[in-house]
RNA sequence: GUGGAUGUAGCUCAGUGGUAGAGCCCCGGAUUGUGGCUCCGGUGGUCGUGGGUUCGAUCCCCAUCAUCCACCCCA
């Protein structure tokens, strides 16, 4: 067993059995996708490091610890992504998309993460994400939120998710923040865990979302990140909830929320289940104002978010919301007995084919029994078995039996047959 | 990176210090061309890998790898 290759720790393969949820999936999210006018774009999978050190902030996890990064042939250091944001925006600026103009954007893909893998987190992962270009006012943050809810009841997935909603404010409102939260931390720097203290220097928002109950007390206690908002930021967040609240999405206002990557600014949001164990994010985004500007551009307000596609079929499947439709085999399978049958089924099947472009038709190939034929019809999912003997073949007839229904099996000659499967395809 | 659990047939799992089993799946038969139900038979395993203890290890010990779950972090 050690001696086979396998594959690479963390990284999955999507299996035939799984394969239609996914397609499923990625069909709702072009159908979604075009309905709002955002236009998919698709990058390169490596990318110079120095792109994700500069977007994602050299001081997270995610840069420390978890990058795939390794040297090209002549020595440049390349990193598979961790995320796309910083994929698309440089896209987009390099390809004079930002100029003087607004943008809507979608992808989808790859993403890689050397974590430690468990249920719902993988090194190769999948997401969807869109990011909005060349708007400021938070009526495009609504939209984006709204595009995420709309997909959510098409999945049936609405009742189980919750919207959880913050404001960073501005990049210098939120430098000041830090500050304050620091100054109080440290004055009750004998309350905070290893953890807590670590973070400190490098990311003391997060202290914020500890899980420690010895420290909830004095978590409480904090200063508020709302409360330290500046006065664009406040007006643009209130407006931002006005705008939810006209359009009914319920959502829970999470001071403590905040995102694991430097470059969000003012808004901030999650859709998270409780259904996933401790994986619970589902989707996650917000403003990025500064982004473009950091990786080189012009000032640009942008907004997007990026869900994880394996969690949400991971969801799909644990609250039963798996659609029929993609569990169905064919609509028909031909089964040939005997070798002059065999080629004549080819062809008709191409025949067939040709003539009724929706038919899904499966042609057997591979010999054996009529009896292990028609059971691998049955197994096939098909709806109808096509029976191609020695007999339809002396006749120049094709047999007909209903697989899934009480109907009594029809004799037909090969031209009436293609109206009768018309007929049945209807 | 840390902690815990688990590795036996393609899948789900029993099992014993004396050279391995069930169910499902697959193949064949009962039924010369008719699946699903039933019955009968069959294919399939270096018991994750390496070492140690032992007359003998799938079982006990150590290491290692992998998977799963949780922490951290994140989608």
């Amino acid at each position: 067993m050690s001696k086979k290759i396998q594959a690479i720790r963390g990284m999955n393969d999507l299996l035939p059995e799984q394969s239609p949820l996914w397609q499923y999936f990625e069909q709702q999210i072009q159908s979604l996708m075009r309905r709002y006018g955002y236009l998919e774009i698709r990058t390169p999978i490596l990318e110079q490091t120095a792109l994700f050190a500069r977007s994602i902030g050299e001081v997270t996890d995610i840069v420390e610890k978890e990058m795939y990064t390794f040297a090209d042939r002549n020595g440049d250091s390349l990193t598979l992504r961790p995320e796309g944001t910083a994929s698309c925006v440089r896209a987009a600026m390099e390809n004079g998309l930002l100029h003087n103009q607004t943008q809507r954007l979608w992808y989808q893909g790859p993403m890689f993460r050397h974590e430690r893998p468990q249920k719902g987190r993988y090194r190769q992962f999948h997401q969807v994400g869109i990011e909005a270009f060349g708007m400021e006012g938070p009526d495009i943050d609504a939209e984006v939120i709204l595009l995420s809810a709309r997909l959510w009841k098409a999945l049936g997935l609405f009742d189980h998710v919750t919207l959880e909603l913050n404001s960073l404010g501005s990049l210098e409102a939120r430098r000041a923040y830090r500050e304050t939260l620091v100054a109080y931390f440290e004055s009750h720097h004998e309350v905070l865990d290893e953890d807590s203290r670590r973070r400190l220097s490098s990311n003391p928002l997060r202290i914020l979302d500890s899980k420690n109950p010895d420290m909830a007390e004095m978590l409480a206690g904090a200063p508020r990140l709302l409360e330290h908002l500046d006065e664009a930021s406040r007006v643009h967040f209130a407006r931002l909830t006005e705008l939810l609240d006209a359009a009914g999405i319920p959502y829970r206002l999470n001071p403590r929320l905040v995102r694991g990557l430097d470059y969000y600014s003012r808004t901030v949001f999650e859709w998270t289940t409780t259904a996933l164990g401790s994986q619970g994010t589902v989707c996650a985004g917000g403003r990025y104002d500064g982004l473009v500007e950091q990786l080189g551009g012009k000032p640009t307000p942008a907004v997007g978010f990026a869900m994880g596609i394996e969690r949400l079929i991971l969801l799909l499947e644990t609250l039963d919301l798996v659609p029929a439709e993609t569990r169905h085999g064919p609509d028909a399978y031909l089964l040939a007995m005997g070798e002059r049958a065999e080629q004549e089924a080819l062809l008709l099947g191409e025949r067939l084919r040709d003539v009724l472009p929706r038919l899904t038709l499966q042609v057997h190939c591979g010999g054996g029994g009529f009896k292990s034929q028609i059971k691998k019809a049955d197994r096939s999912g098909a709806r109808l078995a096509l029976i191609l003997g020695e007999d339809e073949l002396d006749r120049g007839t094709l047999g007909l039996k209903f697989l899934r229904e009480e109907r009594e099996q029809e004799t037909l000659p090969r031209e009436a047959m293609i109206e009768r499967l018309e007929e049945l395809l209807r």
